[in-house]
DNA sequence: AAAAAAC
């Protein structure tokens, strides 16, 4: 069943308790998302859901409510949990928890997050105590079980969520580990992007007769979301990512890239041009990569740059611009790059850079998307000599201070400034431009050759990580 | 080719 199509009903024609509408009212929502309108009204029935659909649909909240409103009545028993949402990631579960807290502020449920990363001391008391709502990744979960602190057996209600990405980050065992450990009839909702047979095969064992809520085709782009493809050389990726940056005057981004390292030095270097960024990726403390996180959010941090642990899941709302420092591997994670931006209808760009070795990614874009990418040329991106300095522009001026440097920002997003251990740091190049320019009608377009000042200098070396062969 | 997740 597609509910997109269909004139949406309020909140309060859903069957949710007064408890849950007060809260949500309080959040300043009056209209439920597509999702939540399928979906909340089959949960209250009791039956078995799949969901296929992304995040920013209102996903989380389709099944966050209607669980509120089942186990508003009831009590937990020690280390019995009355219902288990299984997430992929250790943010992508915490932020479950957020939205439980905020829906469920006007019920009496106690909720307990077990994730990796982070002390086992309060989620013990927490288990011990007896939690109706236990949100987990999974290794952490079967680490508690292992230890005898948590009984599976009074599950009533078991979300699987974004199990695409279980599936492909080798989870499976471990879920489907799980899914035996609960006994009795339980209801069972599963929230996936994309159906690939792994994930099939888990709804044909443990689903009973579920309600499908479909809400957007999963290798679909939003038609709000401007993607277009930056040839580079692969010389200096770097710089041209720089030089996108200022042309495009870019001043949020999430920028992904596809190796853990990378994704570390990329920061450094553009920290070491003056940008205010962060990165995450998984060989970071669990408490630093939520730090990092919250900083973006508030807008304290301008660039995130990310592996594909914030690929998918991550609710950061109205993400204007999402750039792939490389081309991921696999077509799908294309798809859950990009979906960070265009959220609920608002517009957005993508960019993503694309060097000759990546051409055979990019093709498996195109055929995952069904269309052939637009590309967009950057001024002066043709291949560079190995090692040579980059050319000096003909006619060299004091670099002039960039209007846009003393332009007003929000005051939130001038805190964290470029860090001190960069002392050449320039401001000019945290407000590239004033305007970005149009993106391009037709699929290949050069672009006007205005690049500030700042970018046609003599760039800093490279960090002296080792570029390591073999 | 990578990333993610338990210690």
């Amino acid at each position: 069943m597609t509910t997109s199509d269909v004139e949406l009903p309020g909140f309060a024609d859903l069957g949710l308790g007064e408890p849950i509408l007060k809260a949500i009212a309080d959040a300043g929502y009056t209209h439920p998302t597509p999702i939540q309108a399928g979906a909340i009204p089959a949960v209250l029935a009791g039956r078995d859901v799949i969901g296929i659909a992304q995040t920013g649909t209102g996903k989380t909240a389709s099944f966050t409510l209607p669980m509120l409103h089942i186990l508003a009545h009831g009590r937990a028993r020690a280390r019995m949990p009355r219902s288990l949402i299984l997430s992929p990631t250790r943010e992508l579960a915490t932020q479950t928890a957020a939205n439980f807290e905020t829906y469920g502020k006007y019920l009496n449920l106690s909720m307990a997050l077990l994730i990796g990363g982070v002390g086992m001391g309060d989620q013990e008391k927490a288990l011990e105590k007896g939690v109706d709502v236990l949100i987990a990744t999974p290794g952490r979960l079967l680490d508690w079980f292992e230890r005898g602190k948590v009984l599976l057996g009074g599950i009533q209600i078991l979300v699987i969520d974004e199990a695409d990405r279980m599936l492909d980050m080798g989870f499976m065992p471990d879920v489907e580990r799980i899914l035996n450990l609960l006994v009795g009839r339980r209801q069972t909702l599963l929230f996936s992007a994309t159906m690939p047979p792994g994930v099939r095969r888990i709804i044909e064992r443990f689903l009973q007769d579920p309600a499908t809520i479909e809400v957007a085709r999963p290798a679909t782009l939003a038609e709000n979301v401007e993607a277009v493809f930056v040839p580079v050389s692969g010389r200096d990726k770097r710089r041209a990512l720089v030089k996108l940056i200022a042309q495009q005057a870019v001043s949020k981004a999430i920028i992904f890239a596809n190796r853990k390292r990378e994704v570390a030095s990329l920061n450094r270097y553009l920290q070491s041009v003056g940008l205010n960024a962060r990165d995450i990726h998984g060989d970071l403390e669990q408490v630093h990569r939520q730090a990092t996180l919250d900083a973006f959010k508030a807008d304290q941090v301008d660039f995130l740059v990310a592996t594909d642990v914030a690929a998918r899941g991550l609710d950061i709302s109205d993400m204007p611009v999402v750039i792939n420092y490389d081309v991921p591997f696999n077509p799908d994670d294309y798809i859950h790059r990009i979906g960070r931006t265009g959220r609920a209808g608002r517009s957005g760009r993508a960019f993503t850079l694309e060097t000759p070795e990546e051409a055979k990614s990019v093709a498996a874009i195109e055929k995952l998307t069904g269309k052939p990418v637009r590309r967009l040329e950057l001024p002066g991106e043709e291949p560079v000599t190995n090692g040579a300095k980059p050319a000096k522009p003909a006619r060299e001026r004091r670099p002039r201070r960039e209007a846009a440097n003393g332009e007003p920002r929000p005051a939130a997003s001038r805190r964290g400034r470029a860090p001190a251990a960069m002392p050449s740091s320039r401001p000019a190049a945290r407000r590239p431009a004033a305007k970005p320019e149009p993106l391009p009608e037709a699929p290949v377009v050069a672009f006007g050759d205005h690049i500030p000042r700042f970018l046609l200098r003599p760039v800093p070396v490279a960090t002296p990580s080792k570029a390591k062969a073999g």
